[in-house]
DNA sequence: CGCCAGGGCCTCA
DNA sequence: TGAGGCCATGGC
């Protein structure tokens, strides 16, 4: 819906000017350093650790995924040989601090097997291994390879469907084309846009939304008027 | 203390 | 295909 393709393009703008570019993905030093927001062309460490981080953030918190990644890295286990041969206990241990270290140890072992046979993965073959859904893998090819697959979460569907675009259940592939529709395959803008999403819904549009000051208060057909101790819709 | 966080898989209707 | 349960830590 070309209506729709208008909206989407304007709220980036809208986004970007309160935010301004996030630069994403944050990255570590390679020694296991804290990750830091750091945009550009990657190399192949820094390709594999995005790769590590989308599966770590997983239902978790960056912060908590970053203590993970940052663990993972001073053992030298961000590089898919080290990490597919070391032991699935060392690798939980690890990771730990992100939650669900069972699982995720077990995800990342068979994800630094995969990037042993295909340094750069395709989607398909992604979706494949057991562990990363269309989230995880749509992460790993924006920001590790520059891939033009715009990511979808859960921020974005809060936002999207509070703003009138989205009903919340759609399936994650229906989002993700009306997206890629509205803003043609630009993996830059995906890039940023999505950054700008999780930024907005973290300040701004929480599960119980601040919407006093919101910059998308014009165009939101669910923003709070006035405002003080969570008034009522409209 | 309860809630939440940059999902995904499994099961069961 | 959709709803519900499960996995688990750390910050607030």
């Amino acid at each position: 819906m070309q209506r729709h393709a208008i909206r989407i393009r304007k709220i980036y703008e809208i986004l970007l000017g309160t935010y301004g570019p996030r630069g994403w993905w944050p990255l570590g030093d390679g020694r296991g350093g804290a990750p830091e927001y750091r945009g550009g062309p990657r190399t192949a460490r820094e390709r594999f650790e995005v790769a590590v981080g989308a599966v770590l953030t997983q239902n978790t918190a960056w912060s908590n995924a970053a203590l993970a990644v940052c663990a993972l890295s001073r053992r030298g286990l961000i590089d898919p040989a080290a990490l597919a041969a070391a032991p699935d206990r060392l690798v939980a241990r690890l990771v730990r601090p992100s939650g669900y270290f069972n699982q995720k140890a077990r995800r990342l072992r068979k994800l630094a097997a995969h990037f042993m046979l295909h340094p750069e993965p395709d989607r398909e073959s992604l979706l494949g291994l057991h562990g990363i859904g269309p989230e995880t893998a749509d992460s790993i090819l924006l920001y590790g390879f520059s891939q033009p697959c715009f990511v979808v979460d859960a921020y974005t569907r809060r936002l999207f469907s509070r703003l009138g675009l989205l009903r919340g259940n759609e399936a994650y592939e229906d989002v993700r084309g009306l997206f890629e529709r509205s803003l043609g395959p630009d993996p830059v803008l995906y890039n940023e846009y999505h950054a700008l999403i999780v930024e907005h819904a973290k300040q701004r549009c929480k599960k119980r939304p601040l919407c006093g000051g919101c910059p998308l208060n014009e165009i939101c057909p669910e923003r709070r008027g006035g405002e003080k101790h969570g008034s009522c819709p409209r």
